[in-house]
DNA sequence: TCGAAGTGATAGTCTGAGGCTATGGCTCTC
DNA sequence: GAGAGCCATAGCCTCAGACTATCACTTCGA
């Protein structure tokens, strides 16, 4: 009963079964597959009778998957991601920095970060395929959980405990008012306490850096605004009002504050941060490349706000 | 880049990999899958060609596995392992309780409860063909965690408690010595204090029944004897001497003491016990055909010893 | 030192798995 | 009731992967 006994079945028949669920009927996953039809119908019949389960049920309009069926599919989906791994796998090992990559950012990172990276991986990872695509941490994470992303680009949080990760660098906040506000009189590091009874204007849900931003505020006693931006550039636009202020992470301020409408101080230090990392499935085939990717992008953070606070963290 | 794409090698290719690293060389290999030599070269070749990985170093004396080898090997039995699973689950839902399960027994459950168990399993679920194997509870619940095994018959203990499991039965712990042993005067139950001060007889390293024992005489005060029985066959003939008492799983009376050599006593209610379980790997194919032989199990043991102490544990 | 026994590689042939096109039968929809 | 869409069937063709026979090489042991 060793491993390498014969299977009736192949891993292209497996492809297809997936293919036909997938897609709900046969000319559809056969043009997805670039075959003819009576190909999928044959090949489907042959591994139907292979294992005994009918997979299908053929109607006029189109396929339902049987209740014995939806579970067969299901374990033909784990051999095909295996399958994938061991291509990964296989590439990493016959030039680890080659392929493609897809990577996810958050939205309070990636319009700020990639402009400077990508042009920097182009020229130190030249066979290096990034995908980009952006997202808020939940969704990322259960993409990378699903192997429909590679790595993603995150702000250390519980969510992300389980997925193994390199550190990219950390990322202070800095906080932000109308130049005529009161907190913008003074210049140089503001302590945390500067908050005390100020309106904080902060993201809507879903998003981390309220999260984290909203920590900051329970712990020194502002509250927060009644109205919640979409993004940064929208937290920007409401702030210059000169209502309120707001925290910005320092990887923004460059972008966001490009025409110096707002006052911008830092904070004292130890300063509020958040800790940025590229987070991977654990075990993934990927590993080697999107660590080379960490570092790159570690060396090209800008100067002021790279470093992570403390050595660089690794598990 | 969705997962019904064409990949460039084949099941069956994959398990030429795995065989020709597991038997370490080409012709053993070919020989195990039952194909020619030439046969499996070809399509090592051709594997190494498509993964563009060389895989195996070939000298005189046969192959060696290469560092890149490894970890694509290692990818692939990954692949196989996850088209067993699907293997699995068609069967199962072609006819659930046919096919092939293993499954591990713990030594000091093995010998007395499979003659019993074996023919009615043969009844009442004829199509089920069952391999067993007797180890300890380690290394069962290694096997079972690499696929070589599809369940175990165990103790509950922490070592399984990332198993799913059924349960079996509660198996009480008696009080055992010799005819003209103090302890043997008396009948009926005995309360779990009477082994204070008294020199019990275990089993060696290794069997969890002498980690439960050891257990019970920690908590009562009683001192365990410098000799160890390599199993309850060899307790009984050392208790027999009459130097001291044992604890035997209730389960094993009626064949260790058949000949009636010892005095055998219960312990009061709540008697201590061990819970039988049949555990298996979490996600497991095989869960549908191993509920059912715990079933049959459970209706099969000895009327005194069944009944779980609460209502029947499932996870 | 040389032959025997082992290794994997190569050459040439053959068969069948799985592709294709053409077409049929069925069931919804208009 | 015609048409559009579905999957199944029939018949043909090609090439992947099996086979046998043989070679080239290394490592023993007499």
């Amino acid at each position: 009963m060793a491993l390498w006994n014969t299977v009736p079945y192949s891993l292209r028949q497996l492809q297809y079964l997936v293919a036909v669920a997938d897609l709900g009927g046969f000319r559809r996953a056969a043009a997805a597959c670039g075959v003819a039809q009576p190909s999928m119908s044959a090949q489907i019949a042959q591994v139907e009778q292979a294992i005994a389960v009918q997979v299908f049920e053929r109607g006029a309009r189109g396929v339902r998957v049987t209740a014995a069926g939806a579970a067969v599919i299901d374990r033909a989906r784990a051999v095909l991601l295996a399958a994938r791994d061991f291509s990964d796998i296989a590439r990493q090992h016959s030039d680890p920095l080659s392929g493609t990559v897809r990577i996810g950012v958050i939205p309070t990172v990636c319009p700020y970060l990639l402009p400077e990276v990508a042009s920097a991986l182009k020229a130190q990872l030249p066979n290096l395929h990034v995908v980009w695509s952006e997202d808020k941490t939940r969704a990322l994470v259960d993409q990378v959980d699903a192997a429909a992303l590679d790595g993603a680009i995150l702000a250390l949080d519980p969510r992300v405990e389980h997925l193994e990760h390199a550190a990219i660098g950390d990322d202070p906040f800095v906080l932000a008012a109308a130049r005529d506000h009161p907190l913008a009189k003074r210049t140089g590091p503001a302590s945390a306490e500067v908050l005390q009874g100020e309106t904080v204007f902060l993201l809507e849900d879903g998003h981390c850096f309220r999260d984290q931003a909203l920590a900051l505020c329970g712990a020194t006693g502002a509250k927060e605004a009644e109205l919640k931006a979409t993004g940064l550039a929208t937290l920007v636009q409401m702030v210059g009002g000169g209502s309120g202020v707001t925290l910005l992470p320092r990887l923004a301020v460059a972008v966001e504050n490009r025409r110096g409408q707002l006052a911008v101080r830092p904070f004292k230090s130890p300063a509020p941060r958040r800790s940025l990392v590229l987070a991977w499935r654990r075990g993934s085939a990927m590993k080697r490349p999107l660590d080379a990717v960490a570092r790159v992008i570690r060396n090209q953070m800008p100067a002021s706000a790279a470093r992570p606070h403390r050595a660089s963290k690794r598990r």
